[in-house]
Formats: structure tokens, sequence, C-alpha cells
DNA sequence: GACCCCACATAACTTTCGTTCTATTGTGGC
DNA sequence: GCCACAATAGAACGAAAGTTATGTGGGGTC
């Protein structure tokens, strides 16, 4: 059984000359392609591709939003996103839009090829330096900041308790002390923190 | 100038067949290469080399908290864990440990090389399985909840503002409404999501 | 057209939050 | 014993948040 594939990619050269590339392994199997989001999202969840090669800048609808409308309708497709974009902001929200794989359109046909086969048996190929920016957001989860060190253990119970978004009166019963405590409290947490209000005490302590 | 080395690997074949190996090439300089964790502690922030190339499993300290404890005293090293650990805890760990590359003990020799000048480059070398348990994080927090769909284009504007902590006041004058609208929509973004007040919401709407 | 639903808008009103000031108690260090 | 500090608490007040009622205009449906 060859490996089904389809393209939404608007440039003709693009879109054809992977095609014929592809096409001369037997062991992909090239279905339609398209040239915008709103035909692939009106034709792909008949056609259940295993992978779809993806298109970020598309006239009309982008690659990213056509992912998220059709990924429901055509479980077990996998994408692949094939781009020009190499910012994070593009690469997580493809990423968190559904997409598995991330190539650059600098990248060879030969690779390309490669890529699928390693999209297909449940990899994410991309370049290491894609790679990198998915590791960067382990490494900043680890930082934590100073003045959070500085809050008494006490205080800390406190904005745990502020994190689930209890009103004072709850703290104060769920701590068995006054209102005017919790009050206090806070104000010394705020003071910490170097914040005036719950929402940026919360975004502060705990990323967001 | 060529990059600096380390390695701390157990096994001598592994550890003497890597630097014979990487020593060939005029690119790479082999610094010490240590045994254990607890030497390499000791030494590496003397040493300060560009790359450690660290593995796991290590008789004592392991590789990870090796990493954790030596980072800080060597800034500008670069780690690259080679392991035989595949499974998700350890890939995990060790990124939030500090690694920025990630090679399986099947790697090929040429393929360590071009990794290494790709962790140089400021990348992050690992294959694509490795990379697709990066990815399905992403994968995971896409889970948008129903009622997150619920609610209107001008809803989920208040919402990304309210996220930051704005004032009613100032997410008004954001958006050209008088503050009586902002509460208006807010209250609608609190039946939608089942929660009476911002923390609540915010914590439902964005994970947490 | 009459009807309904809904996004958007506003005002009036109640509740909670956050600040400020003051004060007591307990603990650990010098 | 004296000092510093964390934890506790009361009171009083303005600011912000949250609730309820009401109205308007744009789409659909029958």
């Amino acid at each position: 059984m060859s490996i089904t594939i389809s393209i939404v990619e608007d440039l003709d050269e693009v879109r054809d000359g992977l095609t014929q590339f592809i096409s001369l392994n037997a062991e992909f199997k090239m279905l339609r392609t398209f040239r915008t989001a709103e035909e692939a999202i009106k034709e792909i969840p008949g056609l259940r591709p295993e992978i779809v090669i993806m298109d970020i800048n598309l006239p009309g609808m982008n690659g990213i939003e056509c992912i998220r409308q059709v990924k429901d309708q055509s479980p077990g497709t996998q994408f692949m996103m094939f781009t020009v974009y190499e910012n994070d902001e593009k690469v997580f929200e493809a990423l968190k839009a559904g997409a598995s794989g991330y190539l650059l359109k600098n990248t060879g046909l030969l690779q390309m090829i490669e890529a699928i086969r390693e999209l297909h048996d449940g990899g994410s190929p991309m370049s290491s330096n894609i790679a990198r920016k998915l590791v960067s957001v382990f490494h900043a989860k680890e930082k934590v900041l100073p003045e959070i060190n500085a809050l008494s253990s006490r205080e800390n119970e406190v904005l745990q308790w502020l994190s689930k978004g209890l009103l004072y009166k709850e703290i104060a019963d769920k701590l068995s002390i006054s209102i005017a405590t919790v009050r206090q409290h806070i104000h010394r947490i705020y003071e910490k923190l170097h914040v005036q209000n719950r929402t940026e005490a919360l975004n502060k302590a705990f990323g967001k």
C-alpha cells in the first residue's frame, strides 16, 4: 500500500513540482491537490489522505486555520506544514492547530520525501532550528522568579487558593482565619510581587 | 576556532569511540572526558566546553541531575543527551533540566557530527520521533472546551484583555466602548463558561 | 410582517476587592 | 530583655468587579 498524499498550495510551480517529484516514487500516491484552504476543507474529508502538505500563506483562509477546520473531519490524516515562515508565532500556532511536521520551503526534495516517510511513521520531521523553539518552551518553564521565594509559606498557601478563584471569604474559611487576615496576606503578596491585583499576581507567579 | 567538546559517559568503548571519531575532524577539539557526573560537576565549570555530550545512565548521579547542577556554572555550554532512553519521562526531564539536543545511542557517528554542528549553531538536534513527543504537548493543549466556541468574537476579544489583568476601564478604552458594556460582555462570558469570576474564567479558558 | 434569537450596548445597583492604619500575639536571634 | 518579623485581626473607605434589567439592531423562520 502506498502512502496517500494531498497538497494545499497556491503557487502552481511549487504544487506541480512537488506533485511530479513525489509521483516518481511508487511508495507514494498523490491524490488531489488544492489551491485554496476553502477547496481543501470541502474535499479532504472525502479523500482521507494519510498526509497533507499544507502551505500557510494562501489566498483567503490560511493553512493553519484550514488544518483546524479539517482535522476533525479527517481523522488519521497527518499534516505537514510547508512554508517560508520560521517565526515562533507561526510555528506554535501551526502545531497547536494540529500540524505534526514543519518544513521550510528551502528544504530539498529528497529531504521532503524522507520527511513524509517519518511523518507517516509517527514522527515529527522538522529542522533542528524549529525543534529548538519547542525545546525553549521547556527551558523557560524552569526559571523561578526570585520574588516567589520571598513569599512566606502562609502567603504561598493563600496564593494557591487565590489562583483557584476563591473569594476572600472562602480562603478565610479554608484556612480558618478572618477575612481581614486574608486581605493582609494578599496585600503583602501583591507588594512582594510588585502587582496590584489578583490577575497580575497569578500571571507573574504562574507564567501564562 | 574549533568547537570544544566534553563527554560524560561511563562506558569506556563508547566514550573512547566517540572521542576518537570526533577528534578526526579538525573542526572539533575534544577536551577532557568524564566517567561520572560527580567528576564532571567539579571540572566542567573550569573547562567551559561549548558542547557537552551527556549520557543519562551513569553510576551514582545521573546525567540529567548533572546538567541541572552544572548548567549555571558553565553558561554558554550546550548539552546534548546521548542515551538509550526514549520514553517521554526521560526526554522531558532532560530538556527541562537544560539539555538542548537529544540523540539516541543508535545514532550513527556521522549524524552525531552533524548534530554537534547544529547544536553549536543554535538548533536542537533530535530524531523526528523525539520531536513528536514535544509536538504532542502542543496538541494536547489544543483541546478546546466546547464552551469557548460559544463565545462571540467580541467576547473573545474582551477575554484576551481580561487575561492580561486589565481593569474594566482599561478594556473599555481599548475597545472604545463604555465600562457598562465591558461589564455585560464579561458577565456573558462567565455565564457561558459557567464560572463566577475572572480567575475561574481564565483557569477554564487557558489551562493554568 | 410578526416572531424569535442573539450580539452588542447602557444604566442602576450590590458585592467583593484592595488600601491604609492600628494593634496583639508568638517565635527565633542576639 | 529587646528586637525583628510572621501571623493574626478590626475598622473604615474608595475603587473595581459582578448582577440585573432594559433597549436596539441584524439575521433568520414561519
